[in-house]
DNA sequence: CTGAAAGCGCTTACAG
DNA sequence: CTGAAAGCGCTTACAG
């Protein structure tokens, strides 16, 4: 190549590379020596010199025995913006999924795999998080989605803003006593910060907080319809259901079209997450939308920006209202 | 590294690759070492020194302007299938979303960051398509998901059948006249393949084939909504549609709900695609599903068994039956 | 079975 | 502004 164009390997490294110390006559000449020959720089060798990789590894923690089509389309999303926003920035990035214990890896840096370590974990695997927070110790370069730990690098939506949001929609829509649908003593701790902000809005309202406990179910669809059959079955008491996510969501308005229950008319739902699936739910379900295209930015950001006074870790999240709540 | 185990570079080197020819004492003092001081083999070195790279790269084709939350939650699927059957066989995946022309990139190969190239194009992106033909040319390892050319190296879902299979249930539910919903001319080959197989089965049974024709809308879901309306103005005739997609369908569902015209009563529904959407439609909706994760399987392996004689390059669909044509 | 040496293809001080 | 030289951290013939 070196030969090709004239010039020395130092000269047509600069030159590719952009350098501002190379003539522009020059330059031109080694482009289109690379041009004719289908030359490329070999990233391996560039990055081996150069000592960083250009490329950031994200991780997606599933449920063991999940496949592609199992897998919680928000997770997909947040996979996809954080692929988006690290490409803005100029980085390539590794994905890989991990369900089994065998499987489990993070050592993408001391490979010289990647600069840096994204883990989207929505999905409750313990296994994973004990992984890769041993991880941590080692100092590095790693942000975390969905953390069941406040003391990792985390960013999450702003989910105590959504649970006062979803509470100040019920209530303007005219239901008068809107309950809490989830666990909240779950790992997810953002399900825990929902019901917070749930709180928050119900005593300003001068009202009671109403909690409907889910437990751990093969999905959370069905978590959410044995959860609302259960309390059914106890006599109810609200009119109004905000569940901690989408698939509880789903599942809650299942139960109660199978028991006759009418939504949004004699109770409405209202959603975390904003799924495909929510838009096509009969009636189409009133949710809470994180910015998924956000939450790629600040996840790429933190992990570039770790250890800054205020690192803005919070995902701005909005009301999306639909038939549930239509009353 | 190699001083600390008291062993030549080369030895570490055989021992961390598992290499026969090592005493396992040997192996077991280098292992220890590594432990000790966190040693991991930098990948850039050994690949450079190698030649391969043991990863792949997966390029996902999206409209212009598309965020992450647009993207079509099928390709997620394929993404998501494709980063398991890699990593299955050992190998890591470089996964990029591309949308707008100055953006397209394919020279992973050249590069060294890849061995291989998975092309997810579902949507229409004419300038994409002619981006990576053109690309072709140089004699690389690509393989195409979705492509509208039938001289790249591709794999498909077997489109003919789930047409067939249609039909076959359609009849079978006792709906006498399906239609066909969808653009045959489109550069979405699979929806002409699907058409064909529609047109089998309806010939097969003394039918005469009936299209519905659709045309680029914003979004899949319009293109359904707009056909089935202009198809109701003409005044209808079909009892029965089977859509291109499940996008198209849930736009049908739409437009038929919007219209005053019942599902599955006056008339049948079924889709191709089982996007999560459909058991959320309503009704439910009837779909041929592909199966992503031997969709998966089947581009990874054909990317490193181009040129055999039968490669497998037809994905196999199933029919899943529910609400839309339930009568 | 193990070690010394070469070399993968770059980038970057160091000279000129 | 350009070139000659060193070296990034490995793997792999080649000897022994």
């Amino acid at each position: 190549m070196a030969e090709r164009a004239g010039v020395s390997q130092s000269t047509v490294s600069r030159a590719l590379a952009g350098s501002e110390v190379i003539t522009e006559a020059t330059r031109a000449r080694v482009l289109r020596a690379a041009e004719e020959i289908g030359y490329f720089v070999d990233e391996r060798a560039a990055r081996l010199r150069r000592g960083s990789t250009g490329t950031l590894a994200v991780v997606v923690i599933c449920r063991p025995g999940e496949s592609a089509a199992d897998i919680n389309p928000f997770s997909y999303m947040l996979l996809g913006s954080v692929c988006l926003a690290a490409s803005e920035r100029g980085f390539e990035t590794l994905v890989s999924f991990q369900a089994r214990e065998e499987q489990f890896f993070g050592h993408y840096e001391e490979r010289g795999w990647a600069d840096g370590l994204v883990v989207i974990g929505t999905t409750t695997n313990r296994a994973a998080w004990d992984y890769f927070r041993g991880l941590e110790k080692a100092e590095r370069r790693v942000v975390y989605w969905g953390s069941p730990f406040d003391d990792l690098e985390w960013v999450r939506s702003d989910n105590r803003a959504a649970g006062r949001l979803a509470v100040e929609h019920l209530l303007a829509q005219g239901y008068r006593a809107p309950c809490f649908l989830g666990a909240i003593d779950s790992p997810q701790h953002q399900f825990a910060e929902r019901y917070e902000g749930y709180c928050d809005a119900m005593r300003a309202a001068g009202l009671e907080p109403c909690l409907v406990p889910t437990r751990d179910g093969a999905t959370r669809e069905e978590e959410g319809a044995a959860a609302v059959e259960a309390w059914l079955d106890q006599g109810g008491g609200a009119d109004a259901i905000f569940a901690a996510c989408d698939a509880m969501a789903l599942g809650a308005l299942e139960a109660l079209k199978q028991r006759g229950v009418a939504v949004p008319g004699e109770v409405g739902v209202a959603g975390f997450d904003d799924l495909p699936a929510a838009r096509f739910a009969q009636p189409t379900l009133t949710t809470i939308a994180p910015d998924p295209a956000a939450a790629g930015s600040l996840l790429v950001d933190a992990l570039f920006n770790a250890g800054d006074d205020a690192p803005l870790r919070r995902v701005p999240v909005s009301l999306t209202v639909r038939g549930s709540t239509a009353r």
